[in-house]
DNA sequence: CGTTCGTCGA
């Protein structure tokens, strides 16, 4: 065997000291390998050369090592020479590395490659079909993706388990899942935990709840992720009760329990307003105390239960923060009322933090409106496409309407509407009604409310809210009119309800429901209060033309608002020291908002209302929105 | 050689 010229090595690989330093074609195989091996690019690659140049072929283990060797490097370039030796050698035909080749290009994201290699490619298994559709999901390019599924079962190559949980991640935006659903049945797929999680996760994004329960229940050997999917599923969709139940079970069924259980819990705890239980969990957190995505959703959960001195220190910990936990702090701010503070810490994020997002600076002119800086909103509003790229959608638009509305300037609201580049939708219309409402203008919430009818049929308080104002100018005809078609359409107003956590039960107040076992002595309670309350200057606000209550429940039925009665309840029975929360389902209105003030002073009490806007902190008898909500 | 689950909004 013909002795060659030493080209590569400038010190031998510690395997090779013993032997001579003549280098045979098998020596210098032996060193391409060893280079492969101990991920040395660089010489690697002058190996592969050297050998290219006398006809040697390595073996096809070999060349896999290299691309493993590119990939750790991040090595594009190499990794593309790489492919051509692999090709020059006609290793081509063999499928794990071509395979290979493919994996290198997805995880480099270069799309267009992979495709052009897989078309090349004279044979193509299950893997490389995976591989794609994989890297197509990956990419949200879902048609792409559905589209190489069909392909694949026509050219008759059986997909496994593999394919069908890349696959599924592609099924968003699918009116249906039945077909897919069933050829996974067909192959027996659906006991993998990885496409049951798949599975579950898809029925969730499209809505499906019940379909993807099924799929739960069907489990027999379960697994952590399985269970993380179902909690994440009813998290999501605001069933934060079930997602609760079920982590219970996974508890109890002795499941570890993860980060990603753990951010789903919390933002069940969020939507329940269950501060007790999320600072219970706050303990578990403490154990994946890098975890961004947890500590976000532990921020928020403080944000949106109320408690902004914990969500404070949780912000001024987190090690690493980015552009959401920035997000959540400044609207959880804006929401508590404290919205200069919300401006501020934008400030310092333009300055230290990440660049602000769509999001983000929906938070800064929600601060805005809500603490009348009309100015500021207006400039922001302006500015964002120039200072932060981003262009006013139709959210930014629904709060500067919203800005524009509560200080007075109705016409410049309207004329912002007929300037909006996208349609105005309902709750564009449902901002201009609110400025309405707090100015006491009749036409123009008339033609809102019209507005809004149009665009959303079901939104029962527009309907109620209408005929009210028709009521009240005695426009009886008109006021038959909304009724009749309220009732033709079967909407009907959902009754106020209010919830309150005491003792780890969470105690639900609904409007004329007194089923709670305490309801005779909430109520006496509550007549002393308000007869206390007259005492001091508390005048009970009769005025519902702008309110949406139904008529029926006008006469009497101020002093049941299902808030007063949780108040009450939160004074009898949580001690002295601690804050009263209390979570309602609809926006507080301007008479509970006066007794609420005028109770805490008098009983001096701390309370927190969260409605579906925003927070009131009642202490002192002010409360922290200012009066301008 | 290819797979599943978690954070911000009017």
């Amino acid at each position: 065997m013909k002795a060659i010229t030493r080209l590569i090595c400038t010190a031998p690989p510690s395997c090779l000291l013993t032997r001579s330093y003549s280098l045979t074609p098998s020596s210098l195989i032996h060193d391409f390998t060893n280079f492969c091996f101990q991920r040395d690019l660089s010489k690697s690659m002058q190996a592969m050369d050297a050998m290219q140049r006398h006809g040697i072929r390595a073996d096809s283990i070999t060349y896999s090592e290299l691309i493993k060797c590119c990939l750790a490097r991040g090595a594009v370039r190499e990794g593309k020479l790489v492919h051509k030796h692999i090709f020059s050698n006609r290793y081509n035909s063999e499928t794990f590395l071509t395979n290979s080749l493919l994996g290198m290009y997805v995880k480099f994201n270069l799309l267009k490659e992979a495709q052009k290699l897989f078309d090349e490619m004279p044979e193509r298994n299950v893997v490389s079909w995976t591989t794609m559709i994989s890297a197509y999901s990956n990419a949200k390019l879902n048609d792409r993706a559905l589209k190489l599924l069909i392909l694949m079962l026509r050219e008759g190559v059986k997909p496994n388990m593999f394919t069908y949980s890349s696959v599924l991640r592609a099924c968003d935006g699918l009116s249906n899942l039945r077909q897919l659903h069933s050829s996974i049945m067909k192959y027996g797929l659906e006991s993998d935990t990885f496409v049951r999680s798949a599975l579950i996760d898809i029925y969730s994004k499209l809505g499906e709840l019940q379909n993807a329960l099924h799929v739960f229940h069907e489990m027999v050997t379960g697994d952590s992720v399985v269970w993380n999917s179902i909690i994440g599923a009813f998290a999501q969709h605001s069933d934060g009760d079930e997602a609760l139940n079920i982590y219970k079970s996974m508890k109890r069924e002795g499941f570890p329990t993860d980060q990603s259980t753990l951010t789903s819990v919390l933002r069940a705890c969020t939507s329940l307003s269950l501060l007790e239980l999320g600072l219970q969990i706050h303990v578990h957190v403490l154990k994946f105390n890098q975890d961004l995505i947890l500590n976000n959703a532990l921020l928020d959960m403080y944000c949106k239960c109320g408690s902004l001195e914990d969500a404070n220190f949780i912000f001024s910990r987190m090690v690493e923060k980015d552009v959401i936990s920035w997000s959540i702090m400044i609207a959880g701010l804006a929401q508590n009322g404290f919205s200069l503070e919300a401006l501020n810490l934008f400030k310092s994020m333009k300055v230290f933090g990440p660049k602000p997002n769509y999001i983000t600076i929906l938070g800064v002119l929600f601060a805005c409106s809500h603490a009348g800086l009309v100015n500021e909103g207006w400039y922001y509003f302006q500015s964002m496409k120039k200072l932060f790229g981003i262009d006013p959608g139709r959210e930014h638009y629904g709060c500067i309407i919203d800005l524009l509305g509560r200080a007075g300037k109705l016409d410049d609201a309207v004329k912002l509407i007929h300037e909006m580049k996208c349609e105005p939708d309902a709750v564009t219309w449902r901002a201009l009604l609110g400025a309405c409402r707090v100015h006491r203008n009749l036409d123009l919430a008339i033609y809102s409310a019209k507005q809004i009818l149009k665009l959303d049929p079901e939104d029962a308080g527009t309907y109620v809210l209408l005929s009210n104002i028709y009521a009240n100018s005695q426009r009886w005809e008109d006021v038959a009119e909304v009724r009749k078609t309220m009732r033709g359409r079967g909407v009907r107003k959902e009754p106020g309800c209010s919830w309150i956590e005491v003792n780890k039960q969470i105690h639900a107040f609904i409007l004329r429901d007194n089923s709670h076992p305490q309801i005779h002595e909430i109520n006496r309670k509550l007549s002393q209060f308000i007869h206390t309350l007259i005492g001091v200057g508390y005048v009970p606000d009769t005025n519902f033309v702008l309110q949406d209550l139904e008529g029926e429940q006008r006469a009497d039925s101020l002093q049941y608002h299902s808030e007063k009665l949780a108040i009450v309840f939160g004074i009898m029975s949580i001690s002295r020291e601690k804050t009263i929360r209390i979570w309602k389902n609809l926006r507080i209105c301007g008479d509970c908002h006066a007794f609420a003030k005028l109770i805490t002073k008098i009983e001096n009490r701390h309370i927190v209302i969260r409605d579906p806007v925003r927070y009131h902190h009642f202490k002192d008898g002010v409360c922290s929105c200012g009066d301008y909500w």
